[in-house]
DNA sequence: CGCAAACCGTTACGTCAGTCACAGCAAGTA
DNA sequence: TACTTGCTGTGACTGACGTAACGGTTTGCG
C-alpha cells in the first residue's frame, strides 16, 4: 500500500463519497461482497464509471465476486478521511446555521463541527445545537485552539466576505460557501459554493424543457 | 426577438443566473453599461466566457460601450423566468425547511413558495413562515389548484422516494432535492441533488491537499 | 475625413471527464 | 485437469466544456 493518491477530479470525489454512504448502508445490512454494476445502478451510473473511480482508492475486487465490502469501505476511509478526523467550524448561526447543525449532528463521525460563531452578542458563549457559540472576534484563537481547518459558511451575503477574511487570517484551508457571494480568497484556500437560490433557478429553468437531459445529475 | 433558445447547457444556465444576480446589483447602484471583461471579474470567470455564455440569450452588445445593463437584464428576464412567474412548494417543515422558507423569502419574486407539506399532523392547516402547512394528502389537490410545477425536497433520506413519487403523481415536473439519495423518477421530470454532507467532504479533502485546482469554482 | 484602439461575436482548438471495449483472471463445472 | 463464464482493470475513443484567437464594428481623436 502505497499512499500514491494522484490527484482526483472533484466529480470522481463526490462520487465516491457517495458510493462510500451506499457500501456503509450495504455493509449494515450484511451484505459481504458487491459488484460494480450493483453500485452503478444505487448510483444512477455506468459500471464502467463505478470500477474507474475506485482505482483511485487502489481497492483492488474479485473478478468472481465483485468487491469486499467492508474492505472496501476501509480503503475508502483511508484514501477519503484524514487519520485524526477534522474538526470543523460553523459561521452563523441563524435559521440556516441552526438546520446545518442538526443536520450534520453525528452524521460523519469524521467530519464534526465543533464550534459557532455569530456576530449576535446574546448567542455569545451560550450552546447552539450542542456546540459553543463565540463572537467572531476570537475566531483566531478559538480556531487554534482546536485545530479547526474547514469552515461552514451560512452568514447573509453582504458579510461573507469579511468573514472569509477572517476564516483565512484563522488558518481555515478549506470553505463551505452557502452565502450567494464570490469569495476572494488565497490561491491555497479551497472553496466550495452552494448556491441554493442558483440551484433552484436552474431546476425552474430545466424542469420547463421537457427531458432535455441524458442521465441522472447527482452533481453536489 | 425569436425564441430561439438552443440548448443551454447546465453549467452555463448557472452562470446566467449569476451574472444576472451581479446585473441587478449593478443596475441598482446605476451603472448603466458593463464591459464582458468587468462582469467576468465579478463572477470569477474569463470574459471569452462571458460573451459566449450571453450569446445564449441573445442580446447584442456594443464594442464601445460593451452591454447596456438594463436591456441586458431584460433580456435574461425573457431567456430566464416563466412570464408569469413560477410556485414552487416545498417538502418538509423541519429545520432545514425553515431555513430554506426563510431564505427564499420575498427573494426572487418570479419563483415564490407558496405551499408547505408536512407529515407532523400538527403542523396541517397552520401558517409556517407565511406558507400555509398540508398534509401530504392533499398534495395532488392542493398541486393543481395552485399551479405547482416545481417542488424542493427536505425530507430525511428515507422517505424521500415515497415524497418524490407523491410529487410526480401531483404533476411536479422539477424537484429541488435535499435528501441523501437517489431519486428515482420518470424520465421527463428534472432533479437537482444538493447534498451538503457531500459537499462538506468534498471540503475537508480538497482543502488537505494544497492549491490542486486552478480557478474559481463556483459551482452550484 | 481617416486612423487607431478597444471590445463584441464567433469560430477553432485543447483539455478533461464519461463511455466503450477488450484483455486477464478467478471460480465453478464436467 | 481443461473449459466456460462473468466480472475486474485498464487503454482507447468520443463528446462536451472552457480557453484562446480572430475578424468586424463602433467610437474617439488627430
Amino acid at each position: 500500500m502505497k499512499g500514491k493518491t494522484k490527484d482526483v477530479p472533484q466529480r470522481t470525489l463526490e462520487r465516491l463519497t457517495l458510493y462510500r454512504r451506499l457500501l456503509n448502508a450495504l455493509h449494515q445490512e450484511g451484505a459481504r461482497h458487491i459488484y460494480s454494476h450493483e453500485l452503478a445502478d444505487m448510483a444512477g451510473r455506468m459500471p464502467a464509471q463505478v470500477r474507474r473511480d475506485l482505482m483511485a482508492v487502489g481497492y483492488a475486487g474479485n473478478p468472481a465476486r465483485g468487491y469486499e465490502v467492508e474492505g472496501l469501505i476501509k480503503s475508502m476511509r483511508r484514501f477519503l478521511d484524514k487519520p485524526g478526523g477534522q474538526n470543523v467550524a460553523l459561521v452563523g448561526a441563524g435559521n440556516l446555521g441552526k438546520a446545518l447543525l442538526a443536520y450534520f449532528k453525528g452524521r460523519r463521525p469524521n467530519l464534526r463541527i465543533v464550534v459557532v460563531f455569530d456576530i449576535d452578542p446574546n448567542k455569545a458563549n451560550r450552546l447552539i445545537g450542542g456546540c459553543r457559540c463565540y463572537s467572531p472576534a476570537r475566531m483566531a484563537q478559538v480556531m487554534k485552539a482546536r485545530d479547526v481547518r474547514v469552515a461552514v459558511l451560512a452568514v447573509p451575503a453582504p458579510a461573507a466576505q469579511e468573514v472569509a477574511d477572517q476564516l483565512v487570517a484563522a488558518g481555515v484551508q478549506g470553505i463551505l460557501n452557502f452565502a450567494p457571494a464570490l469569495l476572494r480568497v488565497p490561491e491555497s484556500v479551497y472553496v466550495e459554493d452552494l448556491d441554493m437560490t442558483m440551484a433552484l433557478e436552474k431546476v425552474a429553468y430545466f424542469s420547463r424543457r421537457g427531458p432535455a437531459r441524458k442521465k441522472v445529475s447527482r452533481g453536489a
